[in-house]
DNA sequence: TCAAAGGCAATTGCATGCACTTTTTGCCTC
DNA sequence: GAGGCAAAAAGTGCATGCAATTGCCTTTGA
């Protein structure tokens, strides 16, 4: 047993083991249906079983993977119906956050909200996709605590996770960028006014659009090949 | 070890173990902050601390018991305020599902609640409080499965057992089923009428009475003495 | 050639053991 | 009597070992 492990930081050895493998399944480095051998995890990440059974056990509460008893755990299979009714749970869980956050944000949140929203625009006109992403992710998540219920951010993020896989393959689209803007700004200028209803339906209306593009994504039965390749044009960033 | 292990059936071990401990948390068997040993409750339910082990962890992984690295784990303490918004989320939730069961429940679905509702309405008169608990109870599972959506129904059946503790520590009050079976009745009217927004509207408004009540059981810190003895009145059910 | 049966290798499930961390206890000092 | 320190006790974290189950592959019989 070699002298310290290197991956992933801090915690209990388990903690790190349902990071690295939660991780590698939600940017599809590990792919659904992919079996997830207990011996050779340990054999990757230089542990025993024991943290890795304990990890995958916590993965499978979580709905990231799935356990057959005596047969071993495979990266959870989502149906094209689960899919769609993950993404319909987005649209309304960020629908909420929305609401709420027009509701409740502190003027500095509110603040804040806009001014990266304002920046953003540069990337937009700027084509830079990667950045436009971080800050994608960086407005979504400002909804999600601006709703300020513990709970429902939890869910929420935890929804997001799931659907990450799903929503990283999508493509780069010309318009992707200024549509997905327009639609921010939709939200933020409801949550400036406060008006909770419109920012509501605005965020599920942007949402939406991305799980109907994604709608493609047939996961079906999914074979250990390279099937997953989207075979699907028309898809969007959130 | 004793001969085949008694309590609580079929499933590996760890599966019983997560359900034995499970229920013994929801019910409020084991009571918020209590400390879970290891050794103990592997004593108890006559197995080792594995499956004690990997069943705490799936049970942190689900919310309900906290765990400190090397200090063991206790039932999850929950604060006020987050209490508070896990019952403002089931409110969401259950706006949800009514909102979707408006749209989407089949004939036999609609004539199923509105029988069954019907049927409670006998509880109510002869002042029958557990079997009304029991119909109340099955009018929002049906809620929940009537939204046709298999991930908004896991969130909502987990937000609801998070809740449950606290549901169920509610007082008998004159007056409480009658009102409860008015408020599911304007549920139940709208989604006779396809008005999701209605029903949506009523599911939030039935919950968040039981909410506001509940605030009153502020659970702080919670010391290990049985102080959680509710000191509220006015408490309703769902 | 095919189907059923039996055996073997691979893998999971659980128990146990040991090292390490935290908490408690007992003793000493002030 | 209060505070502080150290040793012991308790309890957690992980590794390892063994029994049990599964899946595969070979064998056997028709």
């Amino acid at each position: 047993m070699s002298g310290k492990r290197s991956l992933i930081r801090s915690g209990t050895t388990v903690d790190q083991m349902v990071r690295a493998i939660g991780d590698r399944i939600v940017t599809g480095f590990l792919r659904p249906g992919e079996k997830l051998d207990e011996t050779s995890l340990a054999a990757r990440f230089d542990v025993s079983r024991t943290p890795v059974r304990e990890a995958l056990g916590q993965l499978s509460a979580m709905g990231l993977v799935e356990r057959r008893p005596n047969r071993g755990a495979i990266v959870a299979v989502v149906t094209q119906e689960h899919l769609a009714s993950m993404f319909e749970s987005m649209a309304e869980l960020e629908a909420i956050c929305a609401r709420f956050s027009a509701e409740r944000m502190t003027s500095s949140e509110r603040r804040a909200l806009e001014v990266e929203h304002q920046a953003s625009a540069r990337m937009v006109r700027l084509g830079a996709e990667e950045d436009y992403e971080y800050f994608n992710t960086e407005f979504h998540s400002r909804l999600y605590r601006g709703a300020h219920n513990a709970h429902i951010y939890e869910m929420t993020v935890m929804t997001r996770s799931r659907l990450a896989p799903f929503r990283r393959a999508q493509f780069m689209l010309p318009g992707r960028l200024a549509k997905s803007w327009q639609e921010h700004d939709a939200i933020v200028t409801a949550i400036m006014r406060g008006d909770g209803g419109a920012a509501g339906k605005a965020a599920r209306d942007h949402v939406s659009i991305v799980s109907e593009a994604s709608a493609v994504f047939a996961v079906g039965d999914q074979p250990k090949t390279a099937s997953t390749a989207p075979v699907t044009r028309r898809l969007r960033t959130t």
